[in-house]
DNA sequence: TTGAAAGCGCTAACAG
DNA sequence: CTGTTAGCGCTTTCAA
């Protein structure tokens, strides 16, 4: 840990006999020079080790090169995705990634978004938090870019189709026989409603309905404690569709648990596609909501906007419905 | 859209009719004034909603408050639990988390983290990164915290011991009965030759030894891919150890598909612990090597260090065993 | 208890 | 082609 202070532009300027904004066109490849002088700075900023100090760069361009990144939950491997979309883009584009953890509680948010705020140029933040921080956040002068299911005037979002979804979802239930259903929701996401209404719109074409129970968590913990509340009122469900994979993994377990057999006795279906519903047992039906490409497109819609281009309109992505096994024909 | 320049220090100062110097020491609780200069400066302060611009305090302090974390992917639950811990410390410290994801590709990664090294106080990077990079990084002059196996003079990492924790496993698994060990390792990993070591140990108390195969990548589709050729070689394993939890899943899958019993034909077997562990079916025996616990410890040592607290030794987490089903007895 | 002034490291006119 | 100068918004001596 030694000290060793990082040379600043002043000092290659004097070492190389020129003045501070000949090294700052210079290194940032506004102008060229003399091969003389050129190369004399080359030189002098190798052997010192010299580099640029972005903070101060920021200040005065105004510009900081980074964003922010809101989720609920690193865990969850649909917000895993969406970052690991972003960082992508980002890099590619020479931007650093802030990356908040909301843990799922929109305790401490607003502070949390005002502190990340005055860092970037930018911020993706998860729709799942209160409207009145949405309206803040959409006040503080900086674009912002939501994903998932948003309805507010004056915000971008982008999202999957959720209504889509589900409604591909019901549809591919009821053509495999299922008869009774149940959804497992998660009513603090934006989305859950577009999902339950898409499920229930699928369903309807056979005149089913869904019954539907909550989940205070998108956990598979939750899942599974759940269950038995779902499979053992009377007239069971055939067909059970949950808030999102892990849910439905933690469901499933449990039925299995029970003694029932999936698909036999009960289909189980999710959302999201998560790498690990292939290698589930049996495989698990679900929808690609294309999380890594919502974190794609989120982070090049903002740096568009952050380079001019700030069109109104929402992005739609297309879900993907994935039959496997879990939801097999009865 | 609208530009809306933040207020500043010196509006602030104009407004309350005192010098900026006041209003700074004031916002920053280093001084008391007369209570009515103090009330003056709080009423101007809402007024104007002014915030402290954290870049022109970064530069003249020299602390920009925020640590950057270079993990090499996301999506594996391990290194999300690690961002989880870190994100949460940094939170109660007021720090900010500038993460990037290396793609498990050392491609650009020098480039990467020297980017990111001039925009944080200090640095948590994953261990897997050439030696050289980590010499490189030690030389920056920023504290750096590594997690993961990492033998280096005066470098710092925090690690689960995965010697432990594999020689449990293999103990594990003899106790059960079996008696053909496979260990399917992921090379790249600093951790891999501690693991395949511990594990070894363990097995030669009954005169064993696991047979070595390789992955590419610690993913459930390289478990998946390489099982045929693990199970279906002369004298098939009846035992099989897998890098990680995600490589264990993709394997017992196929291993599954392949028409054998687990455990009864083969017992399979990770390390991590990830939440889908438990839900796998059966139940994924593996060794909780506190991903999270990484993270926070990782995040207080370098938090510490920033504070003035440089220790030199490494952290040294003790891994726990959990015995599912996956390996019940033969 | 308060303020004036000197920068932090860099870029961006504007001159020459 | 190259240099001078004036800040970006803030903290921090040092005086008053």
């Amino acid at each position: 840990m030694q000290p060793k202070k990082p040379s600043t532009i002043r000092d290659v300027a004097a070492a190389a006999g020129v003045s501070t904004a000949t090294v700052s066109k210079f290194i940032n490849g506004q102008q060229r020079f003399s091969a003389e002088v050129e190369a004399r700075m080359k030189t002098v900023i190798e052997q010192l080790g010299y580099r640029q100090n972005p903070l101060a760069r920021s200040m005065v361009t105004g510009q900081t090169k980074s964003v922010g990144l809101a989720i609920m939950d690193v865990r969850n491997p649909h917000f895993a995705n969406i970052v690991k979309g972003a960082n992508r883009v980002a890099i590619e584009h020479d931007y650093n990634l802030l990356v908040v953890d909301l843990e799922e509680s929109p305790k401490r948010e607003q502070e949390l978004l005002g502190a990340l705020s005055r860092r970037v140029d930018g911020l993706i933040v998860s729709s799942r938090i209160p409207l009145e921080t949405v309206d803040w956040l959409a006040q503080q002068g900086k674009p912002v870019v939501f994903f998932g299911a948003i309805q507010r005037q004056g915000v971008v979002a982008v999202r999957t189709d959720g209504y889509r979804a589900a409604n591909m979802l019901g549809r591919h239930l009821a053509s495999q026989g299922r008869k009774r259903f149940a959804y497992v929701g998660f009513p603090q996401a934006r989305w859950n409603t577009e999902r339950l209404q898409g499920l229930q719109d699928g369903l309807a074409q056979i005149g089913a309905s869904a019954r539907v129970f909550d989940v205070n968590l998108p956990t598979p913990e939750e899942g599974e404690a759940i269950c038995s509340r779902v499979l053992l009122a009377d007239d069971r469900p055939d067909a059970v569709v949950c808030y999102n994979d892990l849910v439905a993994l933690g469901f499933m377990h449990e039925a299995q648990s029970l003694g029932l057999k999936v698909p036999d006795d009960v289909a189980v279906a999710g959302f999201d596609d998560i790498p690990l519903a292939r290698y589930a047992n049996p495989p698990l039906t679900t929808v690609d909501m294309q999380s890594e490409r919502q974190g794609v497109v989120a982070m090049e819609r903002l740096l568009g906007a952050l380079a001019g281009n700030w069109p109104d309109a929402d992005t739609l992505l297309e879900p993907r419905l994935v039959a496997r096994q879990s939801t097999g024909r009865q």
